[in-house]
DNA sequence: TATGAATGAGAATTCATTCAT
DNA sequence: TATGAATGAATTCTCATTCAT
C-alpha cells in the first residue's frame, strides 16, 4: 500500500551510494515502521528493527525523526493526507452515486486507510498521547459527513454525525476482519450489504 | 490454567496476609491486570503494578502465574467462561424472541465482553503467541452461530458463520465507540438498529 | 571521608552473600558516586561506572535511586546532615572561642565539607537543576550566620550575612587549592590568617 | 593553536559565506563556544549547538578545530594571551602604586578573566586531560608573583608564591559570587577588603 | 511459604567525528 | 573547499524473572 521495500537494497556494501535525497531515506523508514508496527503494534516496535529493516543505522534513523513517536505521528499525518486526496476525488462523484454506491464507496474508502500497513494498530485503542491520532480521526468523520450531506442535503447534521461514526467503525470492522481471516470470504461481502441496508435504512432509496 | 494452590495450610500462619485463599488472591491480581491493561495496554503493563495495585508482593505474584503471558491467558479464559455461562443463559429463550430482540440479545451479551476492563485491549493487541485469544475467539463465534441456528434452523450453517463473525465484530466496534465517546450520542442506537435491519434481512422476519 | 571502600571485596564470586542490609549497599554506591564524580565531575561520571565500582550491579544500582540525579542529590542531602551534625557541635563552643579560633574553626568546618569526595565538583557552578544543593547552600551559610552572630552579638545580621557568604567561599578557595597542589605548602596558612585578619577587622578583637 | 588557514584564497569562490576569513570565523565560533560551556559546562556543549550558534556548519567547525577538545584549549589559550596582555600593562604601573591599589587592581585584572564567558565552567572543570588550563595557571601565577615582586622587591620570591596562590583562588571566589548573587550585596566589597588587608600584612604598609 | 533484592538483556536516545559529494 | 548525512559506541533507564533467606 506505501512504498515500503522500495530501494535500499539488502547486500550491503559500498555500492551504490544511497541518493542523496533524504526522501527516499524517509520513505523507507516509514515504509519499515509500518510493517513492523502491523506485525507487533507501536509498543513492540523497537527503532532498531524499524532501523534494519530500513536499511538504516540507528543514528542516522534519529536524524529524521527525533524519537519514537514521531514516526508514528508521520504515519498517522501520511494518513492523513492521503484520506484527504482520496475524499477530494471521491467528493468530485457523490451526488451521482445511488445509496448503494456511496455505501460502498465510502467503505472502500476507509478500508483503504486502515489497510495501509500499521494503521489499524496504530489506530487502536493504544497511546493516547497522539494527538495526530485524533486529528486523523476527527478530519476524517468530518469528510464522511460532508459526503453524506452532499448525497442527501436533507440529512440533519446531527444525523450525518452519528452516520459517519458508525461507518468509519464499521470500516475497522471490516479491515479487522481482512486481517483476522485473510479470507475475503463472504463476510466482507456481509459487511457491504449492512452497511448498504444502513444507509438505506438512513438516508432513504435515493 | 495458573497453578493457584487451592490446599490452603490449616495451621495458620505466622503471616496476616498469607491468610486469603489463593482465589482470592488470584481474584485480585486479575482485577489489577484488567485495569493496567485497560490504562495502558499489555506491552504497557508492568508486573510490578499489576502486583501493587493487587496488594501483592511480585514474588508472590509469580508464585500465581509464571510469566506475565499467563495472566492474560487466564483473563482471556474467564472471559471464555464468562461468555459460557451468559450464553448458556441466552440460549435457553432464544426459540422466543423476535428477530429484533435477538440482534439486540447477541450485542448486548457481546458488548458485555468487550466492556470487561482489559479485554478490548487484550484482543486486538499485537500479540500473536496467545493460543487463549484464538480459543476465545473461536469459542464465541460457535455460540453465536449455536443461537442463530436456533433461532431459525433453516438458516444455512454457512450463513451462520459469516453472520456470527459479522455480529462479533459489530459488537466490537460498538464497544469501540463506547469507550471512545463515553457512549453519547444517538450511535449506540445507531449500531442497534444497524444489527437489526442486518439481521431482519439475513434471517427474514420471524 | 565518607564510608567508600567499605564493604563490597572486588573477588567476584558467589562467596559472602552480601548483607541484606540495604543501608550498606547504599553506602558502596554512594562511596563510588563521590569517588567518579570526584575525578571526572558530574557529567563525565556514568551510572556504569557507579555501578562497577561499587561492586553493584546497574539494574540493582536503580533499584536504589531512580536516576542520576538522585544519586547527586542523595549525597547533597548527606552533606547537609553531616554539616548540620558538625555545626551543632561547634555552635556549643562558639561563646568561648577568640576571634582566631572562631576563624580557625569555621574554616575547618567547611574545609571538611569541600573535602568530602565530589561535594566540591558537585557544589560547583555545574547544573542549576539541583535545588538540593541550594538547600545546602543556604543551610550552611544560615548555620555560619548563627556562629558569628552567637559569637559577637553586637554583630548586624546583614553584615552577618555577607560574611558568611565571603568565609564559605574562602573556605571553598582553601579546598580547592588542597586538591590542586596536594601540597599542605604554606598556602592553607596564608588563607587562614587571611580570614583571620579579616574576622578581626569585621568583628573587631574580642 | 588551531589549524586556521590564514591564507585566504584571493580568487572569491562562488560561495558567499566563505567570505569572511578564517580569523572571524574562528572568533565566531569561540564566542558561542564560550557562551554554550558557560550555560552548560564542558560537557554538556555539544559541538552541533557550537556550529549553530556560531552561524558555520559541523563540517566547518571540524576544519578549524580537530575535536571538541580544541576548542577549549583555544579559549584557554586566548585567556593567556588576554591576560599576558592585561599584565603587561598592569606591570608598567605597578612601582607607582599603593598596597591597597595594588590589591585592587590584581583582582581587578583576574576577575575579568573569571568573567570571560565559559572561563569559570572551564577552569574548574574535571577534565584533567588540558594542559592548557595548568598553561594558563601557571603563567597567572608568574605574573602574579612578578607583580608582587616588582611592587615589594624585599618580599622572599616563596612568600611572593604563596601569595600569588591566594589572590588568584581569592579571585575566583569573588567571581564565583559574582555570577551567584548577581553581584548585588556588599560581598564584592568585603573581598576587596580582605584582600587590602591580607596584603598590607604581607607587604607591609608601603 | 513469602518476600523483595538482584540480575542483565535490551530499549531509546545522543553526539563526536568522518567523509563522500 | 564546504556541507551535512552517516555512523555506532556510549549512556540512561526499564522490567521480566529468579532465588536466597
Amino acid at each position: 500500500m506505501c512504498s515500503l521495500n522500495s530501494a535500499v537494497p539488502k547486500t550491503r556494501g559500498p555500492q551504490a551510494p544511497q541518493r542523496n535525497n533524504g526522501k527516499l531515506r524517509v520513505a523507507a523508514i516509514l515504509g519499515a515502521a509500518a510493517a513492523v508496527i502491523d506485525e507487533k503494534g507501536f509498543d513492540g516496535t523497537t527503532m532498531a528493527e524499524i532501523a534494519e529493516r530500513s536499511g538504516t543505522k540507528i543514528g542516522s534513523l534519529y536524524r529524521f525523526f527525533p524519537n519514537k513517536e514521531s514516526v508514528a505521528d508521520t504515519l498517522l499525518e501520511h494518513g492523513r493526507e492521503y484520506m484527504a486526496s482520496a475524499f477530494d476525488q471521491f467528493q468530485a462523484k457523490v451526488h451521482t452515486l445511488s445509496v448503494d454506491a456511496l455505501a460502498d464507496g465510502l467503505m472502500s474508502l476507509l478500508c483503504n486507510l486502515f489497510a495501509r500497513p500499521g494503521y489499524k494498530k496504530l489506530l487502536d485503542s493504544g497511546k493516547e498521547w497522539s494527538e495526530k491520532r485524533e486529528q486523523l480521526r476527527v478530519s476524517v468523520l468530518r469528510r464522511i459527513v460532508q459526503s453524506l450531506m452532499t448525497h442527501t442535503p436533507a440529512l440533519a447534521r446531527k444525523s450525518a454525525a452519528d452516520i459517519a461514526v458508525v461507518v468509519l467503525l464499521q470500516a475497522k470492522a471490516v479491515a479487522t476482519n481482512q486481517t483476522l481471516v485473510a479470507s475475503k470470504s463472504g463476510i466482507s461481502t456481509e459487511f457491504r450489504d449492512m452497511t448498504r441496508l444502513y444507509l438505506q435504512n438512513r438516508l432513504g432509496r435515493s
